[in-house]
DNA sequence: ACCTATAATGAGAATGATTTTCATTATGGA
DNA sequence: TCCATAATGAAAATCATTCTCATTATAGGT
């Protein structure tokens, strides 16, 4: 809920590479820490209330994503949406409703994504090629559209 | 490689719905199925060599679309690219370059597969939520980029 | 083969998300 | 405090995609 830790993290982060960490900037990664899962410019413009513009939100993901403190998250049409990168969030997966379209985070047991991570390095020797990130994307229907 | 039988399953598929197999259809649907992953409008334009133009393209896989011939795949920011549905290709998963962002079709050893649908399905129950489908997508570096 | 109603096409205008520009403001260090 | 530089905001520009509309092609029915 609260970005306490987050903030810290990427203001070290940040000033490794003299970017400065801004209160938009801040606001930003703030929602971003709040979210259940990755959000679009326009819906983080919607959730600051306008406290930001939109431009300087825009502009704020892509110094964000430069400095590694964001990824991009595509499963939708036309639009990006961005989420904290994993050393800041943690390995996690996806569910994308089929219906709404809302895409929300799921833990993974560890176990699990042990097991995920083994077949994923299965698959990768049967293509002679070395995987380095996976993504499981499980599409259904999510709570509000059941 | 060339479209083994594709074209009289669409076929098919498209006079169920009253939809007309044109020659510019027949030449998308022939080079999704020439591809070895998902394509865009863009590049299905280059391909053809500017035959067929490019809002043509881009309706007819609206089209194809709607009869659920094609689906659309978001790997890349800004651009949807175009498979043929998995009843025409076959399940799989999907290869992104990390380097070059293509994205090459993995076909799955039967037994891998079937591991992942019961990941899939024990994730699914545990956030009680009824997965309908899945993609497992693995980052990496591609043949090309190596 | 000839009509006709309807579907498809193509060129360009319109749209919407995102990026860029540029004038102004805020910041950290000397 | 002053300065050099980074950040900001509003608006214009871009790029992928969609829409418009005049024209062309097609499937039936005759
Ligand atoms: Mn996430
Ligand atoms: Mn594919
Ligand atoms: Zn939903
Ligand atoms: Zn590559």
């Amino acid at each position: 809920m609260t970005n306490r830790g987050f903030d810290r993290e990427v203001e070290a982060r940040l000033s490794e590479t003299a970017v400065r960490y801004t209160s938009g900037r801040r606001r930003v990664v703030g929602a971003l820490a709040a979210a259940d899962g990755p959000r679009s410019a326009d819906e983080l413009h919607r959730e600051l209330g306008s406290t930001v513009p939109l431009s300087s939100i825009y502009r704020t993901l892509a110094v964000l994503q430069t400095a590694n403190v964001v990824v991009p998250h595509f499963s939708a049409k036309g639009v990006t949406r961005y989420e904290l990168a994993e050393w800041l969030m943690g390995h996690h997966h996806h569910l994308i409703c089929i219906d709404c379209g809302v895409v929300e985070d799921i833990p993974i047991p560890q176990p699990l994504e042990r097991q995920v991570r083994e077949l994923v390095e299965v698959i990768g020797s049967r293509v002679a090629f070395k995987p380095v990130n996976h993504a499981l994307e499980i599409e259904g229907t999510c709570g509000r559209c059941a």
